[in-house]
RNA sequence: GGCCCCAUCGUCUAGUGGCCUAGGACGCUGGCCUCUCACGUCGGAAACACGGGUUCGAAUCCCGUUGGGGCCA
């Protein structure tokens, strides 16, 4: 993937980037994505790079299958990165893993510095004293017994065999920054015991890891979610302490799920696998995450007080265009499908008929309908005809049965409408017109329809429905008129001469 | 438990001291659109968590309470 702009434009000196940095121990589900779109967004709307950096130092819970997801799951959305783990950049490796000497040499460098130390204590030990400052009503903080150990002290543990951790010494006083969307925060440094930055196995420690990456790839803003703001001051201590520079932070609400905890795997539908799964086009999940926690300037007329309208469906460009930090709520969102689903009749209405037709090839394939021994042209008809009928595309099937299934039946309960005593003409006259037709268009359709209701003197549903059960063996579908200018004339005839026959025998 | 964050219709939100008898959107609901389900369209019900301040005036500022969430784990 090119890497754009990289020396020019407006951000020369100090170009923007941003990174998001997901963890490849499950598929991406919507807090994740709606990070990664706003980073998306912010580095798109200021010209500056997306970076995609994969953080895979939990080794018991992690898996290449996700990681090979979420890269998917991005490209599926066209939130396209300009560098990462497949396409490199001048600040990699972009996977953690592959990163350990970094960590290793900043930990020694703090190490000599005088700026962290090594920790013998054991995860037992450790424990203990938890639960204990717990059991008191302290706050479980490392009490800094190893921090000042002689020399012999640490010889003695060493030849014990005792592979020490390292901790960073935290500085009391306070960490002050303005966060983006949060304004000012504080923290006292008092509240953040000495903390972990290398385990004892030399894996780098969350907070370690993040900080120095960050800083080595030159991340400028860090944008994330809510659950890391009380990271925030062990990060800017660490920055401070190597001497980097501290980016900008902009922490992102939480989003819940509709019984207001924490979205996850428990919600249905929560994770971008199974919104595509169930036919939800990436447009529309992009738009609606947008809008939560972010809204559109309100519409010109009403500018001023705020009142009237806001624009919500809106093409990514747009969205770019009117993105702002200062406009993203501070409070948790519900992700709320219902009104996902409603953006998504939207863009299935809109959406380029090939395109559409493409993107329901699998739908209709899995409904057992076969799609690729047919006209290409009467496939759009088809799925342009019952496009305003569906609001995801996993539901296409409902409709499209109509067109294909060799034999429609026909239910009881729709029988009885047939036997009405003036359906006989209904169905004679629609035969005898369709017969005599060579191309019937929605036009045609019309007047054949007018044609019957004149013959045989009726309207309205008793008019209607004896032709839609007769045609598609329902009561429900798309207008009768565009049902009949996409159905064959010999399809037609054999269905009619189909219904007919259960009357013809009472 | 400590610390931190948050609080407007069911949901997403507009609103930054007077334009607010609180606006929009989804959802719900009623009417219309010569058949259904939809689409579209026109209506309707529906909210400033609570209690104190500050102010001539508060959804908007301050304090507390409650509730929700997060981090330490």
């Amino acid at each position: 993937m090119a890497r754009v702009n990289k020396n020019q434009g407006p951000f020369m000196s100090n170009q923007i980037r941003v990174r998001f940095a997901p963890s490849p121990t499950g598929h991406l589900h919507m807090g994740n994505v709606r990070t990664a779109l706003f980073n998306y967004l912010f580095a798109k709307k200021h010209n500056g790079s997306f970076i995609l950096r994969i953080e895979d130092t939990d080794f018991d819970r992690v898996k290449k299958e996700y990681e090979d997801s979420i890269l998917e799951d991005l490209k599926w959305l066209g939130l396209n990165w300009d560098e990462g783990t497949d396409c490199g950049g001048d600040y990699g490796p972009y996977r953690q893993s592959e990163r350990i000497n970094l960590y290793r040499e900043h930990a020694d460098r703090l190490l000599n510095e005088g700026k962290a130390y090594q920790c013998f204590c054991s995860p037992e030990e450790l424990e203990r004293k938890r639960k204990e400052s717990l059991s008191k009503g302290l706050p479980p903080r490392y009490d800094g017994k190893c921090c000042n150990l002689s020399r012999e002290e640490i010889v003695s543990y060493e030849q014990k065999g005792i592979k020490p951790s390292i901790r960073f010494k935290v500085e009391t006083g306070l960490i002050e920054f303005e966060d983006m969307v949060r304004g000012k925060m504080t923290f006292k440094g008092s509240d953040i015991g000495d903390f972990v930055i290398l385990r004892s196995d030399g894996v780098a420690a969350y907070n370690f890891a993040v900080t120095v990456d960050d800083a080595l790839m030159k991340i400028t803003h860090v944008i994330r979610g809510e659950d890391h703001l009380s990271n925030t001051p062990r990060q800017i201590l660490l920055n401070q302490a190597m001497g980097f520079d501290i980016p900008e932070f902009a922490h992102l609400s939480m989003i819940l799920g509709y019984d207001r905890t924490l979205l996850s795997k428990r919600h249905g539908a929560a994770s971008l696998k199974e919104l595509k799964g169930e036919g939800y086009l990436s447009e529309a999940v992009i738009n609606y995450l947008s809008l939560l926690g972010w809204s559109n300037p309100p519409l010109p007329p009403f500018t001023k007080g705020g009142r009237g309208g806001i624009r919500e469906i809106m093409p990514l460009n747009d969205i770019i265009k009117n993105i702002s930090i200062e406009r993203v709520s501070k409070s948790p969102a519900v992700f709320d499908i219902k009104k996902l689903k409603w953006i998504n009749s939207h863009y299935i209405r809109n959406k380029d008929i090939a395109e559409l037709t493409e993107l329901a090839h699998p739908f209709l394939t899995k409904a057992g309908i076969s799609v690729d021994t047919v006209d290409k042209n009467w496939l759009y008809k088809v799925v342009d005809t019952i496009r305003d009928n569906i609001e995801t595309l996993s539901e296409i099937d409902k409709y499209a049965r109509i067109f294909f299934d060799e034999i429609i039946k026909i239910d009881s309960e729709n029988l009885e409408i047939l036997k009405d005593n003036t359906v006989v003409e209904v169905l004679k006259s629609l035969k005898d017109r369709i017969e005599k037709e060579e191309n019937i268009t929605e036009e045609i359709a019309d007047k054949i329809i007018l044609y019957i209701k004149e013959k045989a003197n009726i309207k309205g549903k008793k008019l209607m429905m004896p032709i839609r059960i007769a045609l598609t063996g329902k009561t429900e579908g798309p207008e009768l008129k565009k049902i009949m200018s996409v159905l064959r004339k010999d399809e037609m005839i054999k269905r009619i001469n189909l219904a007919q026959k259960p009357i013809a025998n009472t």
